[in-house]
DNA sequence: ATTATCTATAGATCTATAGATAATGC
DNA sequence: ATTATCTATAGATCTATAGATAATGC
C-alpha cells in the first residue's frame, strides 16, 4: 500500500488514504478499544508512516471520533426512517412489538448485509454504550432523541405503564443489543458451537420477540401487583446513594 | 498513606498494601480499562512508588487479573448457593422465572450491599464480559460451569424448547445485565433523572421479571410457528460467513 | 505551486529492574 | 536477617512537530 499506485487525482488520493486509515483504525479499535491502540500501530498495519495519520487527524482522539462519527449519520438515518415508517403506518395503532421492531430490524440489516467494517464498528458502537463517562456524550447526543422517540410509541403501546419501567425495559434492551454488537465469541464456546456470536440473523430472528416479551411482562406484574386505579407514583423504588465514580 | 502508620506486624503491612493496591487499580480499571491505565497512575494515586507495586505483582496483566480474581470466588460461590437453594426447593417444578430469580437476585445483593469496591468491579466484570478476545478464557473458566447448569433448568423448565433458543435468551439477558453493572449515566440523562443507574434495587426490582417475560416469549412465538410435534432442527438459521476479526 | 508522504527528532511516558534504605522479627 | 519501600535508571514506546522529498496540477 505504501507506492502510490498508478496515477491517481489528488483527491482520490486523499479519499483512499483515509479511508484506509479510517478501516484501519476502526479494526483495531473494535478489538483493543481506544486506550489499546496507539496511531503507531494503526500506521505500522497501514505500512505507512505515523506523521501521515498526523497529516490528516489532529491527534488520537480526533481519529477515534472520526471513526465513530463516519458510520453514525448512517446509523441515526436508518432509525429514523424505521421510526417514521411505523408511525405512518401504524397510526394509533401501535404495539410494543412493532415499536421494537420499527427500531431494531432496521438496526441490523446494516450488520448483516454491511461489510466487514460495519462490524467492526459495531464494536466500538459497544464499546462506547458500555464504558462509563467516556464518549457518553456522543451516545447521548445522537441517539437521545431517537430513543425519546421509541418511548414516545411505547407509552402510546403501553399507556398506563410507568414510565420508569420503560425506561429501565429499554436499558435491558439496549445491554442485549450491545452486547451482540461485540460478538464475544462466548455464546459459541458455551453452546458447543450450536450458536455463533457473529450469526447477526440469529439474533435479530429472536430479538424483538424476546424483548417485547420483556416489556410486557414487567407491564403485567405491575398491573397485577396494583388492583385497577392506573397509574400512581407508589412504591417508589429507594433511590440508593453512591460516591459517585 | 506514604509513611507506615503506628507499629504493625508486616503481615499486617502486607496485607494492608496489597488490598489498598487491589483497591486502588479496582477503581482506576474500572474508569478506564486495561488499557487505560499504567502502573504508575495506580501508584500516584495510592501516594507510594511505582516499584512497589512491581514488588508484589509481577506486571500489569498479573496486577488486573489480581484485580479480578480477587472478587469471582465470590461471586461464583454465590451464585452456586443460588443454584443449589433452587434444585433443592423446586424439585421437578422448575419455572424460568424461578431459575432466573435463583442465578439474579443474588447476584444483584452484592452490587447493593456491598461496598464501592464491588460496584468498581462490576464494571470491570461488564468489560470484561462485553470485550472480544481479552480475558474471555477467565469469563468461560469461572463461569460456563454456573452457565450450563442455569440453562439446564431452563431446558428442565420449557422441556420442547428449542436449544439454540435457549442460548440466545441467556445472552441477551446476560447483555442486560452487563450495562447494568456498567452504570454508564445513560439511563440517569435519557430519563431526566427519573431513572439512575447506580440503582441496583430499581434493577433487581425489574430484571428477572422481564427475562422470563423474554424466555417465554421466544419459545411461545415457536410453538405457534411450528404447529405442535415438538422439537425439529427446522428453519436452521443462515449460518453468516465472516472473515473472522 | 500545492499537496501527499516520509525522515528525523524532541520530549514525555511507561515498564521493569538493580540496588539502597529503613523498618520489623527473632 | 528478613521484608517493605524507595531511588535511580535503562530501554522501549508514543505523540507530535519541523522540515525534506516526491509527486500532482494548473
Amino acid at each position: 500500500m505504501a507506492a502510490a499506485p498508478k496515477s491517481r487525482t489528488r483527491a482520490e488520493q486523499r479519499a483512499a488514504s483515509l479511508k484506509l486509515i479510517l478501516d484501519t483504525s476502526e479494526e483495531l479499535f473494535s478489538q483493543l478499544g481506544y486506550f489499546g491502540v496507539t496511531i503507531k500501530d494503526v500506521a505500522d498495519k497501514m505500512g505507512i508512516h505515523a506523521a501521515l495519520i498526523h497529516y490528516y487527524y489532529d491527534g488520537k482522539k480526533a481519529l477515534f471520533d472520526a471513526v465513530f462519527e463516519r458510520r453514525m449519520e448512517y446509523a441515526v438515518a436508518t432509525r429514523t426512517a424505521g421510526l417514521d415508517a411505523y408511525e405512518a403506518e401504524a397510526g394509533s395503532r401501535v404495539t410494543v412489538e412493532g415499536a421494537l421492531r420499527a427500531y431494531y430490524d432496521q438496526a441490523f440489516d446494516v450488520y448483516i448485509k454491511g461489510d466487514e467494517g460495519w462490524r467492526n464498528f459495531g464494536r466500538i458502537f459497544a464499546q462506547v454504550n458500555n464504558a462509563p463517562g467516556y464518549g457518553a456524550e456522543k451516545m447521548d447526543f445522537y441517539f437521545d432523541p431517537l430513543v425519546l422517540r421509541l418511548i414516545g410509541l411505547l407509552k402510546k403501546a403501553l399507556p398506563d405503564a410507568e414510565e420508569e419501567d420503560l425506561f429501565w425495559s429499554f436499558q435491558f434492551t439496549s445491554g442485549a443489543y450491545t452486547l451482540a454488537l461485540s460478538r464475544t465469541g462466548r455464546i459459541d464456546r458455551l453452546s458447543g458451537g450450536l450458536c455463533a456470536s457473529d450469526d447477526f440473523e440469529a439474533v435479530r430472528e429472536r430479538f424483538v420477540t424476546f424483548m417485547a416479551g420483556g416489556f410486557d411482562a414487567l407491564y403485567k406484574s405491575r398491573k397485577n401487583a396494583k388492583p385497577a386505579k392506573a397509574k400512581k407514583a407508589s412504591a417508589a423504588p429507594k433511590r440508593k446513594k453512591t460516591k459517585a465514580g
